[in-house]
RNA sequence: UGGGGCGUAGCCAAGUGGUAAGGCAGCGGGUUUUGAUCCCGCGAUCGCAGGUUCGAUCCCUGCCGCCCCAGCCA
């Protein structure tokens, strides 16, 4: 080394900044820390949702940014909760959010031997007392808010007792809730969780993962640091409410033999208006019956994004907007909708389909004939390539884009007004058909063959330009149109959220009129269906009789401006 | 009236002593065989009040406001 060497060109032009990166790149710099090691930590009583989104990508995404690597661990401390399908869910969710973890997932069940272990050092230290209180007794001997509590009378028992109560609460000596093992801290403490926290409960329920193996299970107090040290996570990355604990996290690391000294920092958890994100609420969503499952698309959960079809990417550039703060918003909802909007532009393909079918005769088309016409699969790729679309004497066009009587800026068809199809032709409407209700049922239209394509050779513009299907070859499909889930901003801000549902969330499109070459696309590839929004095929479809999702609708300022009056 | 955290445009958010990045939304304009995309333009006395300083969003003091904690949940 010289001192003609230049200085460190700086790299990484788009990495994410924020407090965390900035305090992992310190502990980097000053050897605080070899390998960055994280953990991202569900508990398996639920489905991950848009929330998990962002710490997943904090925490897979910061190890992997600075070299080091993140575990999946279950944080399975509380048998009465937790599912083995939650558990398979989550590693699914984890896996198609895009990252993925060193070998197999780690449990904090895999450490209830050694957590046990140290729960008797602490008592054998002094540092921890069998306590014989009822849960209520506990309540009140806590103290309040604002009042010191009091100490436990159980809270100087010696040593001996208090290990041989411990070893027979193991053993299943005594009743659910009859006893539970303390750390002695400070009863006057002004942080309530430093009180004598509660380090084990007697619970007798059948663990997903250790049967009955124990009837005594570590809170998360107890379990959490813990295995972030055995493990050797370097940073422990945890919402805001837990803020209050890092005293207690600290404290349990010093008091005991750990091979690490994991560190927590805290961040804001992500809260999105017109949406709900919290277990306790999605589940009651799906136990209600209010939704179809975890993963009905109008769900918060990753796996009803997905079905809906969000790709995984558009999730991770919506959370890289966002960054990691302290600061406690709550990000529009319209956010998202641009982050998937921005990523399904370039990655989805386009086709047309008729959602709300209008029939057009073309007469002066010749009948029986047809013709097919070449369409780009991706205006701005050309890369894409293109296909042939069909086109014959009668088509089906959106009922929308046809007005009796338009106002000023209608665009689109009217009487004697001509508009054109999209890679097709211009065509004017001659005559509107109506059934005996008034009702219009179809068009009549004639189309100038010289416009073939889209262009007319003498010059003349049209205004609009609209999708269309030929009947002869439409494949007929279900589509669901998903609208917001709630009919306000903040559900539940006033009484129970569940009174905030939208009634009108779903909406069924049954008689829907796809060009034929959808067919041929594949399950899980995301299309635009020009001029209405971005879809994906539900699982429900079959080959004969597909279904689709609307993921978005496309952005629409002519609505917008409509609405304006 | 205990402890902890937070206050920068409608929303998210950089900046942490030298005179306010960026994104979303909104509004206006241009391009366009999707009223899509794309492109251009427009918004802030940095919660309030004092103080320190040549100079404060940034330091100090005092207020105000919001969130979290009294589960044998996590």
């Amino acid at each position: 080394m010289s001192a003609t060497d230049t200085a460190e060109p700086s790299t990484e032009i788009d990495a994410p900044s924020d407090f965390i990166r900035e305090q992992i790149r310190a502990d980097l710099a000053d050897g605080t820390t070899r390998q960055v090691i994280t953990r991202f930590p569900p508990e398996p009583n639920g489905y991950l949702h848009l929330g998990h989104a962002l710490s997943i990508c904090l925490n897979f995404g910061a190890a992997g940014e600075f070299g080091g690597f993140c575990n999946l661990r279950f944080d399975d401390t509380n048998p009465t909760k937790e599912e083995i399908e939650f558990i398979e869910a989550i590693q699914r969710d984890v896996t198609w959010l895009g990252f993925s973890w060193p070998g197999e997932p780690k449990f904090a069940s895999d450490n209830f031997q050694q957590l046990y272990d140290w729960a008797e050092h602490l008592i054998i230290q002094g540092k921890a007392y069998i306590d014989d209180l009822s849960p209520e007794e506990i309540r009140e001997y806590r103290g309040t808010l604002t009042e010191p509590g009091k100490p436990s009378p159980w809270r100087d028992r010696p040593t001996e007792e208090n290990l041989d109560l411990f070893r027979r609460m193991k053993a299943g000596e005594f009743p659910d809730g009859a006893r539970v093992l303390r750390a002695k801290i400070d009863m006057a403490s002004g942080n309530i969780n430093l009180r004598d926290p509660i380090l084990y409960r007697i619970l007798r329920a059948t663990h997903p993962r250790t049967g009955d193996d124990w009837c005594i299970y570590p809170t998360y107090d107890f379990a959490h640091g813990q295995c972030d040290a055995i493990e050797g996570v370097t940073h422990s990355l945890c919402t805001l409410e837990f803020a209050d604990h890092r005293p207690l996290y600290d404290w349990l690391i010093e008091q005991l033999p750990v091979p690490a000294t994991p560190r927590q920092y805290e961040f804001a958890k992500l809260l999105i208006s017109h949406t709900v994100l919290s277990k306790r609420r999605l589940t009651r969503l799906v136990t209600e019956g209010h939704v179809r499952g975890w993963d009905d698309p109008r769900m918060a959960t990753l796996s009803g994004l997905r079905r809906r079809g969000v790709p995984a990417e558009a999730l991770r550039s919506f959370v890289a907007k966002l960054s990691v703060s302290k600061n406690e918003g709550e990000v529009e909802m319209a956010m998202l909708e641009h982050a998937i909007r921005e990523n399904l532009n370039q990655a989805a393909e386009r086709r047309m389909a008729v959602l709300r079918p209008l029939k057009v005769v073309i007469t002066n088309y010749p009948e029986g004939e047809s013709e097919t016409l070449e369409a780009i699969n991706h205006p701005n790729d050309p890369e894409a390539g293109t296909r042939q679309v069909p086109f014959s004497r009668e088509i089906w066009v959106e009922r929308d884009d046809f007005m009796e009587d338009p106002p000023r800026k209608f665009f689109r068809l009217g009487p004697g007004r001509e508009v054109r199809l999209r890679f097709a032709y211009f065509i004017t409407c001659q005559d509107v058909i109506k059934d005996d209700a008034g009702e219009v049922v179809a068009l009549h239209c004639t189309y100038d063959p010289a416009t073939k394509g889209g262009d007319a050779p003498d010059g003349r513009k049209v205004k609009g330009t609209i999708h269309w299907v030929s009947a002869a070859d439409a494949l007929d499909a279900e589509v669901r149109l998903y609208n917001p889930l709630y009919t306000r901003a903040d559900p539940g801000a006033e009484g129970d959220f569940v009174d905030d549902i939208n009634p009108d969330s779903l909406e069924i499109l049954t008689d829907c009129k796809l060009e034929p070459s959808l067919a041929e696309m594949a399950a899980d590839a995301p299309v635009q269906f020009e001029r209405t929004g971005y879809f994906i095929p539900d699982p429900d479809g079959t080959p004969d009789a597909p279904v689709y999702n609307r993921t978005v609708a496309l952005r629409d300022s002519w609505a917008k401006a409509k609405g304006k009056g």
